[in-house]
DNA sequence: GGAAAAGTAGAGTGATCGCTCTACTTTTAC
DNA sequence: GTAAAAGTAGAGCGATCACTCTACTTTTCC
């Protein structure tokens, strides 16, 4: 791993712990365990280091969902188990994407990166139920676990991670059922 | 309408508008158009801004939500209707409440009143299904809704206002016919 | 072995921002 | 009518913050 590439996961983890408005350089540096100069020299603004830590999440959650059951309703499930494990591994302050565009609404660059890694997810569905049901039209089933997978992302946080897992893959599986995927 | 209601007002539709962090005291201050002097003797911090900002919005919330068909699945369906028409005629920059918690994540109080309106939220879905099947145990189907309607929220950003509302409440419907709520 | 590249430490700078304060005017209430 | 309350205008303060710069050391690579 080069030193960017390590900058940036150490990047990703401060932001995800302490949030974005609460950190300044000088915190990320010192979390980085690097000197100012080399930060800067990888990352040349504090808006180049949230999209570095966003980029690095955004692959790291495209690893974290690969795999799973290989067919049937369960493949098609697998994204929403594995978000259910995340909101349980790691420190449940909301969708990591979302928060930044939340504090730079003005920022086209970390507009582009937010709406890349949904689009990457809510393709994800798309893809997994074309495998399990071939020439069917699954348009409205991807969206509907594209919105359960956001409202579980954000629900977690306010209700509890178990109430929201089970809503979620309840009604998820129900939708499933309606379409006769099992 | 009291001094500090108005403000309240103004500073909702101003954060609203143009986000938290893009906006300090001053340009607050203008768009409200009122002397610093006041400003603060209402609000004596921006962090009760922001507090004063989003119980408005509460009370607008609710009172948009109010009303609607008197039974049947369409009383259910009354909120994500409503919010439907809200996506589409407010400036669409995500759940206010969900953006001043990201920006001020270690703010108790912001967190109280954020979690106090979704709590609100998700008793509006418990009250009206309780209302259109007494006995019957709908919490699943509650959650489901509460879920669905922060997907929509948040997917309205995302892939548009359209695409969101029509998955949603094709999938409240699905949810609600399972229940044999028609 | 030596030059270039990449790193460290940390002081300094300019701009911004939340908030206060002074001096003055208008409105309200009895 | 008058006193208290509430408002305006806006300069100024202290702190913070993103970012730069100087001086020096270590690593890499042919």
């Amino acid at each position: 791993m080069n030193t960017k590439q390590r900058i940036a996961s150490d990047l990703e983890r401060s932001f995800a712990s302490l949030g974005f408005a609460e950190q300044g350089v000088e915190a990320l540096r010192g979390q980085a365990d690097v000197s100012l100069r080399t930060l800067y020299k990888h990352f040349p603004s504090r808006e180049a280091m949230i999209i570095g830590a966003l980029q690095h999440r955004d692959a790291a959650y495209a690893e974290w969902l690969a795999g799973g059951p290989a067919d049937g309703a369960a493949h098609v499930l697998h994204p929403l188990v594995r978000l259910g494990d995340w909101l349980g591994e790691v420190a449940n302050t909301g969708c990591l994407f979302l928060n930044a565009w939340a504090e730079y609404p003005d920022s086209v660059a970390i507009a582009a990166v937010v709406k890349d890694h949904k689009a990457r997810l809510a393709d994800e569905f798309r893809l997994r139920l074309a495998h399990v049901a071939p020439g069917q039209d699954t348009g409205h089933l991807a969206e509907t676990l594209f919105l359960l997978h956001e409202g579980m992302t954000q629900a977690a946080r306010l209700q509890g991670r178990e109430i929201a897992y089970e809503a979620a893959m309840h009604a998820a599986r129900a939708a499933l059922a309606a379409a006769n995927i099992r």
